[in-house]
DNA sequence: AGAAATTTTGAATATTTATTCACATAATTC
DNA sequence: GAATTATGTGAATAAATATTCAAAATTTCT
């Protein structure tokens, strides 16, 4: 169908100007320029586009196209968690408020830039060797914090 | 409340690793580790992180942290360049009686190089990666007597 | 310490959004 | 062209999400 792209075109550009605080009002502004469609289209055509609903900062909501970078982080992240699955991992250890990697030789500067990426950190810092990694822990954080931050990283990790 | 910034922190983390198609979803996951807390709650959890719903590749929903990382990114780059003027600098933290120092990449080797030739240090041994210096405190130490030591390296450094 | 103000929360509910179902419209194949 | 298949749509409704309201918990201010 014809309208449809045009349609999708449209709510493309009018969300990329101005703002929505939800489907409703979305809609009343469409229809005022001339596109007679129900909600439950706008849902599916949200759907369709990928749009996202996002709160703002002024306590509201917005409808946004999340920029492609953010998913590329994500499946890149994905990817290196799979890569490492069977990897360098060898064993962690805890001593007082730090931990310790055992890698395969070569392994734990990979590993160390993988832990130093991730985006929450229970961790202050981290120094890599060629087969150990030391890893400061935040005074608050508790072994289990750490695990569960490694787990993406070295699935099905435990001390 | 405590609880409420762990939790949120969780939430940034678990979505940051895996996805979930609606709330009552992530709510069980989160139920799961520990976390007791209604759909209500987590509404407003999300909503104060600013997570967005978004349609993914195959039909369904995942949330995630748009715009946010970009200010973030930004932010820090901000950091970056203007601690860059003096040298490679970027922070430094405590835990315990470590404290580690953030560098620029490459400039962890000379910055430890020389804190090691000062002459009065509060510091037993300092270790440096590319870009992480730990540095183990002497008992008596404190962090301002750290600071006062580190001045004349890094002029202006606080924590 | 207590009182006052602020924040956090759950239950219930209002609001919003997604989907089901039925039908219509368009595209494809014979 | 007719038959078949795929796609698009609205009305109704299911499902998901946000908010209201009242009560606790926490912090701030005497």
């Amino acid at each position: 169908m014809k309208n449809k792209k045009i349609r999708l075109e449209a709510i493309e550009a009018i969300i990329r100007v101005s703002t929505f605080r939800n489907q409703d009002d979305l809609l009343l502004a469409l229809n005022e320029k001339g596109f007679s469609l129900t909600q439950a289209t706008l849902s599916r055509d949200l759907k369709q586009l990928k749009v996202a609903k996002q709160p703002t900062a002024n306590g509201d909501y917005a409808y946004i196209f999340p920029a492609d970078t953010q998913e590329k982080t994500k499946s890149i992240a994905r990817d290196v968690s799979h890569s490492f699955a069977a990897n360098g991992f060898l064993s962690l250890d805890f001593s007082g408020n730090m931990a310790v990697i055992k890698t395969r030789p070569g392994y734990a500067g990979g590993i160390a830039s993988d832990i130093d990426t991730l985006p929450i950190s229970p961790f202050l810092g981290s120094l890599a060797g060629d087969d150990t990694i030391f890893l400061l822990l935040k005074e608050q954080a508790t072994k289990e914090t750490v695990l569960e931050t490694l787990t993406p990283i070295i699935p099905g990790i435990r001390k």
